[in-house]
DNA sequence: CCTTCTTTTTGATATTTTTAAAAAACAAGC
DNA sequence: GCTTGTTTTTTAAAAATATCAAAAAGAAGG
């Protein structure tokens, strides 16, 4: 059994014992993943294995340095367990969230740690081969900063806006240049395995693993950006789709006004719902003579962007609230539509209008009161993501771990 | 082991040897039910076991009767194999679908055959507990018409409409009157195991596991009657969200209308595209003098129901397709939606109204167009239900076979 | 009709895994 | 501080399972 037993993931024609044991480790660490330190009775339940067996496994991880002996757990009575868990210092994932001005870069351990980040590294993200190659340059000198860290990273994680494929690894949107699937391409410049994901599902991945998720199993994840994107965990699972298209929300006609989307079609969610359409709003008011602290005349109109919109809301600029609330309220319909078919545990706010807190949280709530099933909206919690703008990079990374850990059948 | 080592499902709490036989054993027959007839080979594959294993599984499944030898497949060139299969006569499942006027019955065999129907059985469904003792009846009446196929029956699936939490077994909208959920009461006046389940989603089932759905894994159900409901199948599992609450297609809040909803809301997609809206606006059109072979005079106006305009609908009735297109048409903004969020790779019609095939397919279709992002939609195949009415009762049959093959982890 | 080729099935052996019993580790009470 | 009770861990024997080689069952071609 070779260390690195984990990169065996691609490789399906293993059988036999082989096979078994690489399915029993990883279910065994993606056990300690999902649960922390574990004594072998728990290990034993889960798994379905025997004690003994269990402890040849830990034996085995430990000598591979994938484990490590947490010491005892506060007894019950008895003799105390022993604790295992994941050696953080094992295996590293590098996440790469890539947005249109900007770029974070992550660095966690097997322990889901931040080890090292970098974020809002400038950055053009353009459907150009130049901004490809810039991508990797930025992702390799990244990489040259790391210690001997660097020789463990299992895989890179990055995201990407658009239509991605995670599961084919091509990206339509961008960089969509060559026949081969662009994490390929990637895993080529940058000679280590790349699991592409869009930004959306990841920043929920982010949420779900290592945020404000806690125990519950059906999550929408909404990032509130210029545009709206959704991620959803569906019984515990990230929800692709046919060909990973899934989430769309941002286009879901339910208005009934004469604002042609930049998707071509009136009507959608995004023409009064989100941040292109806050931000119009804000230059109207204030062309027609609204105060805000924003502008003081009319030559500051143009410096007015969505991010500095919600800098003042969280200021107390009256304007910028008042907007704010009524793109929650109007959000509210789209996302009583989507608690009403997914009857979901929790619905999570993200993405850069989320840093408005409870200016956007709570008339959104108000407007689900209105539109959605009272039923089902009493079974739906509503939170605003607690990772704010790292939950796409944490979220690159803790998917790539997951990949790993991932065994079929 | 026991013969009914099937009904070990709910007894957790066995472990080891035990365990893993059962569990073996299960998979086995889960493989049959969905892959048919198998040979050693395929099982080895599937199950991750070795050749002598899958022949001694099999040898005991065949000696309990659940399997038989169905003899020689194809060769490929040289010995050819042994193809097994479920034993068609070893397990009954009796389904029970509950309509307001009506109720099918059926009872299948392992091999998902149907052995007996009955179809359209007069009965009022009302909150009552006269109701409730007069289905036990029905149902009870229906096992004694069976021969020794009664004994054989594993469990009994039951759909209501209305929200049902087929997990817990509770009724909410239905039947629930005792502390005890009422799968537990209905196995206490029955004597058999008894899986609850909402109609759109045993009538999803029916069609995923029996029906219109060949290899797709996400496909979104849509039950077209006075209301709409839906079911889904997402990466091959039926979706219940947090309390089996999904599916609430019907109280979309995508139009912009007066019309109040029986939920008391307004803009819900009910209220213009369902089969309530249909019949609303057929009665007003006839009442404001349009022809239609339904109706020679005002006299006739009170005998109009959905029923009545699908079946005229079906020959070639002027009015009743006109509006059905209507209906369609705006049935394809809610679609357009869903298809956004979900990309299913198929969406099946299916509910009274999908009788009418194409006449509500074709406008949906375009609509689809209209309202969706056009490389989503093309990913969607839009097909009519080939079940029919008794997409419901079949898949009640069939959960309840899935329940008992389930295995978790 | 026999030989050769291919693939499945069977059987014997080696390995893995479980079981069950013993040992070890700690807590609590005397 | 020792004994007893409880729970975990280790150990060795028993059971289950996989591997590998041999046999069997057809297909194809002469």
């Amino acid at each position: 059994m070779n260390k690195l037993f984990l990169t065996e993931q691609f490789n399906d024609s293993i059988s036999g014992v082989a096979y078994k044991s690489i399915h029993q480790k990883k279910r065994l660490l993606a056990y300690f993943a999902e649960h922390g330190p574990s004594a072998i009775g728990d290990l034993r339940r889960a798994l379905h294995l025997s004690v003994p067996k269990v402890t040849a496994l830990l034996n085995e991880l430990m000598e591979e340095q994938f484990v490590k002996d947490y010491g005892k757990d506060n007894s019950t009575g008895g003799r105390p367990p022993n604790l295992y868990d994941l050696a953080a210092e094992s295996a590293y994932f590098l996440g790469v969230d890539v947005h249109r001005t900007f770029v974070n870069i992550a660095l966690t351990d097997f322990q889901k740690n931040i080890v090292k980040i970098k974020e809002q590294v400038p950055y053009t993200l353009s459907n150009t081969q130049e901004s490809l190659d810039a991508l990797c340059l930025l992702i390799k000198s990244f990489m040259k900063e790391l210690g001997q860290s660097r020789e463990k990273i299992l895989g890179i994680g990055v995201n990407l806006t658009g239509r991605v494929n995670s599961a084919t690894g091509f990206s339509y949107s961008f960089f969509h240049f060559e026949e081969q699937p662009l994490s390929e391409v990637l895993k080529d410049k940058l000679g280590i395995q790349v699991v592409l994901e869009n930004d959306s599902r990841a920043m929920a991945y982010g949420e779900f693993a290592a945020g404000v998720v806690e125990q519950e199993r059906n999550v929408l994840f909404l990032n509130l950006d210029y545009g709206i994107g959704m991620g959803m965990v569906l019984d515990g699972q990230l929800y692709y789709g046919k060909s990973g298209y899934s989430g769309e929300v941002g286009h879901m006609p339910v208005f009934d006004n004469n604002i042609i989307c930049q998707c071509g079609k009136k009507g959608c969610l995004e023409t009064e719902a989100s941040g292109w359409a806050l931000e119009e709003r804000f230059k109207t008011r204030v062309r027609n003579g609204a105060t805000t602290q924003l502008v003081q005349n009319q030559e500051h109109l143009k410096t007015i962007d969505l991010e500095a919109i919600i800098q003042v809301a969280e200021s107390d600029d009256v304007l910028a609230i008042e907007l704010i609330a009524e793109i929650g309220e109007q959000l509210g319909r789209g996302i009583a539509a989507l608690i009403n078919v997914f009857n979901p545990e929790l619905v999570v706010l993200g993405g850069s209008l989320a840093a408005t807190g409870d200016y956007i949280r709570l008339p959104l709530l108000s407007a689900l009161n209105k539109y959605s099933l009272s039923l089902v909206s009493n079974d739906t919690a509503l939170k605003v993501s607690n990772l704010g703008n790292r939950a796409g990079v944490l979220g690159a990374c803790l998917l790539v771990q997951h990949r790993f850990l991932a065994t079929k059948a």
